[in-house]
DNA sequence: ACAGTTTCCCGTAAATGC
DNA sequence: TGCATTTACGGGAAACTG
């Protein structure tokens, strides 16, 4: 009887973890005022078992809350550190307040709470009452969409270190994970929600950025604060946000882009200098801002200047903002250099290595000129005229006279 | 006592009718889900009258709800025409249901719907229990801000043409409306949110959509279908649609421009082309655009054609989602014809009647080039490479060769 | 004052109802 | 089926809160 009380007990497991439904590639994140899904399953399957099987779900049980937990206010809680039972003593406390007294008590930011998500349910069999719990991988909740990035980086650090199904205290004492994980870790980021991962030297570029220069990244530490907490030098953010926004960037507006391997993204300026230089004039390539925050894409093509001499150049950034208007396609395919003639040239010949730009982006363009739909003189006139059609194009206009950058 | 009794009761009243926060200009329409504010006060005040009011707030009360309306579902009504008793007759119902009896059941629309809130409170006076209510002018209730349009239509339409404080059942035969109310309504809707109403002219063009073209619009009557229900002619959408989207226009994207009177905005084709016609190449008006529902703005010019030929042309009219990327400022600032030699000229010199085209909306450019804050260049190379600045132009490119256009 | 967090609510899209 | 209406929820902004 004990046995096949155990054996039921392993066989209520949870097959689909929490998630939001319009997040799908994002499970254990979940957001108050959002529904999210989850699926627990029954493995054995007696004929004679013929029920409904009641599910309840709990938020937090008892169990975890007083383990682990003291509450404040309604919801979060804040974890402790060691033991949660102490002895009170007031003439240690400097403040009045014995609260101060617990030393460990180290209050987690929101997207390091971890949180447990419980299913219980009893099956009845010969007779037999039995009480079956199962619970979630450790979930994180947010109150909005902004905390989205910091969140999946905690579900993504979290899987990635430890296999522990319940180990809410996390957070607390993060482990370090090794470049190796890490990397695999974000190019099945790219992987899984697009049609490309992330090259060698993607990747090696990104190690850099993590870890400085070195000529081999394997086995090298990262820390939970060098991924995500901690800003990057001479930075306003963490180098999981400045990423995942560039992650963002490519599904929302350059995937087609993306999965064709057009978009060389991460590359440092030495490098993309070094590989751009001995290509011919009009060769350029597509790389992601270091400096935005918010994920921008820029293009830097080689040139000749006046004298013969080899330039290479890049144009400030797009962010999502412009490319809401303007599809990138549209952008490179547009971007043109006007002298102080007003004569408009485009510097972009040949996406690197050798690639003509028509056929790289040219099937990702909006058509020259559509049907007019609407005319721009009155019904009544016999002159028809129609609106003339416009299109926006990003141009860089030269100064006037060349002269120092002092001005 | 009475006298007493009843001078309190005319001293209840509503100070301020419910209202949005977000949407102070657009009185009784509120959104489920959204809070409102309003506020009620009793006029007199007698220093023995030290009590806290208590008011009670009641959503279309019991009286109104039996006297007007049945229910269907949880919350929205269904008016009925004419008496709401009736003798059931079972061999009269063609369909089993009774309900078909009703021949005067008449279903609004939900923004035609009007709804009263209810104010009770009580007071106590030298032993005298005085029980005082109120209620708001009718309401509009939505479910989603695209509702809103419509919605303040409905409001507008009632209070221009009713003083009644409580007729719900106002939208089941609409009252016409003249002229010379509509157009007062209408510049007022500019001049409440801008610091610029309607012309004369303005006015006439509006007149003329709403009425057809004639000489004198005073007393000419418009019905509620005319301003808010049926499609303009050859149109997907409602005069009042169409206007509302260009005051929206006006407001979160060219308030600026208005409040100058540089937009002229609304004039016909025929009209335009007469007042441009005689002025100088390179004169422009701005006016909205008769044919978007969701609000657009374009310029028309005048010019020389190659063979001496004054021309009038219009560009295809901006939309809000351009505009969000650009200001208007910048596009005419900007805007340039392309010719086959890949060469730019503005076709924009005067703003109508004469006002140099940099005199009226240069100031309200983007400066021409910002401080460079993020460096394209490697931060260890020697080079410093500048991003180059880019900035979105919009531009008409001239076909190749004239042609005729049945291409 | 200030930063982390939540609330508010528009506006687009999808779902629902009729 | 098509249209009217509601629900869902991201995302920007304001409000809240310690």
């Amino acid at each position: 009887v004990d046995l096949f009380r155990s054996l039921m007990k392993s066989a209520f497991v949870v097959e689909r973890q929490p998630c939001m439904p319009m997040h799908p590639d994002r499970p254990l994140v979940i957001k108050t005022g959002v529904q999210f899904t989850n699926k627990v399953r029954l493995l054995v399957k007696f004929p004679e078992l013929n029920y409904q099987l009641k599910i309840k779900l709990l938020f937090n049980t008892a169990w975890f809350r007083f383990a682990f937990c003291t509450e404040t206010k309604q919801s979060r809680k804040f974890n402790i550190l060691g033991t949660n039972t102490k002895v009170m003593n007031m003439e240690e406390s400097n403040n009045g307040s014995l609260s101060a007294e617990f030393k460990h008590l180290a209050s987690l930011i929101v997207t390091e709470e971890l949180h447990l998500i419980t299913f219980e349910t009893e099956v009845y069999h010969q007779g037999l009452k039995i009480d079956l719990e199962t619970h979630s991988l450790p979930v994180v909740v947010i109150s909005n969409i902004c905390q989205m990035p910091n969140a999946w980086a905690s579900i993504l650090w979290y899987n990635m270190l430890t296999n522990h199904p319940k180990n809410v205290n996390f957070f607390t004492k993060p482990p370090v994970g090794t470049w190796d994980q890490v990397a695999e870790v974000l190019s099945w980021q790219f992987s899984s929600t697009t049609k490309r991962g992330l090259t060698i030297e993607q990747l090696t570029t990104l190690a850099e950025k993590l870890l400085g220069p070195s000529v081999n990244y394997s086995g090298c530490q990262i820390t939970w604060a060098k991924f995500c907490k901690e800003n990057m030098a001479g930075k306003g953010f963490s180098f999981w946000v400045w990423l995942d926004n560039i992650i963002d960037l490519v599904k929302k507006y350059i995937l087609a882009l993306w999965n064709e391997g057009y978009i060389m993204g991460f590359i440092s300026k030495e490098r993309e200098r070094a590989i751009l230089s001995p290509k011919p004039p009009g060769t350029f390539l597509l790389r992601f801002s270091e400096s935005s925050k918010e994920g921008g894409i820029t293009f830097t093509w080689v040139e000749k200047d006046i004298s013969g001499k080899t330039q290479i150049q890049s144009v400030e950034p797009y962010t999502k903002q412009q490319l809401n208007n303007m599809s990138f396609a549209d952008i490179i395919m547009g971007y043109k250099i006007m002298d102080a003639t007003n004569i408009l040239v485009s510097p972009l010949v040949y996406l690197y290595p050798d690639i003509p730009k028509e056929d790289a982006f040219g099937k990702y363009c909006r058509p020259e000129s559509a049907p007019e739909p609407e005319m721009g003189g009155g019904d009544s006139t016999n002159i028809i005229q129609p609106y003339l059609k416009t299109k926006f194009i990003c141009v860089t206009p030269l100064p006037k006279i060349s002269h120092n950058p002092s001005m």
